[in-house]
DNA sequence: CATGAACCCTCTAGTGGCTTCAGAGTCAAG
DNA sequence: CTTGACTCTGAAGCCACTAGAGGGTTCATG
């Protein structure tokens, strides 16, 4: 029943040195040792490193993730704080979407000072960007 | 007229470490030595420092920036790749906006598994987050 | 002329979240 | 008995800075 550790990472989208790299981090319990120390995993781990990596591939901070572990690893504490990380963590990706779309307008206009394919020293791309005053 | 770093940090919305990074990384030309040995900078290492923060801002990657120095002390040569560096740069953009959008729902869906303040054992987005089929 | 504050110098290490590498050990199949 | 796939440990590298230690310079003030 126990698997190895290539194994962990083929079921849980991750890889080998990830998973090495979260027990080092204390995010993974310390596996126990076949005879020829190898890690051996459980289904504890899997479910484990999985919700890790569910949280990452939400974006969540390593850190965050430790917040989520604490509230799962404490199942009669309050889960209200659960909901507050999750609302902020929400305002924090929906602030980086309208820095991007700024960043993209700002982007799009430089660009149009340049369709041709002049050379760099007429190049009005070039120039705005040495430009202090236009940004983008 | 010339400069010490301090100043030259102040004109070019940088830092003093930022400035000696790029320096070490080759993106800023050597400055003079005045008599104790402090940096003098003159006109051109604004320009220079000022087209690199203009595209830190424009959420460049410094290989990017580096290969646009390079046209940039290239006047002759043919500045097409410019906007090409430009439409992939706008492109990985709309991705990350894309990318960060649909984590948005995930995460707003996500949260709805949850209004109350429950003990954390029955937590839905707890549970959510463990669960291998249901992303998000 | 001495003192102190504000600036500057070099060099090193730390950040996050991995990834890559070197050098060695283990195990099953042919 | 060798090959090849897997595993182990430990250290270094990535990016773009940031922070800190431990000193030197410059200049105004007492």
């Amino acid at each position: 029943m126990p698997i190895k550790i290539g194994e962990l990472a083929k079921r849980t989208e991750s890889t080998v040195e990830t998973i090495r790299y979260y027990e080092k981090e204390g995010l993974l319990p310390e596996p126990s040792r076949s005879e020829g120390n190898y890690c051996l995993y459980g289904e504890k781990h899997i479910e484990r490193l999985r919700f890790i990596r569910h949280c990452r591939t939400l974006d969540m901070a390593l850190g965050e993730v430790r917040t989520l572990l604490r509230f799962r690893d404490a199942p009669d504490e309050d889960c209200g704080d659960v909901n507050i990380l999750l609302d902020e963590h929400i305002r924090a990706v929906e602030i980086r979407v309208e820095e991007l779309m700024q960043l993209k307008q700002h982007l799009m206009t430089l660009r149009q000072k340049c369709e041709s394919t002049a050379p760099t020293s007429s190049c009005g791309i070039l120039r705005a960007l040495s430009d202090r005053s236009c940004h983008a």
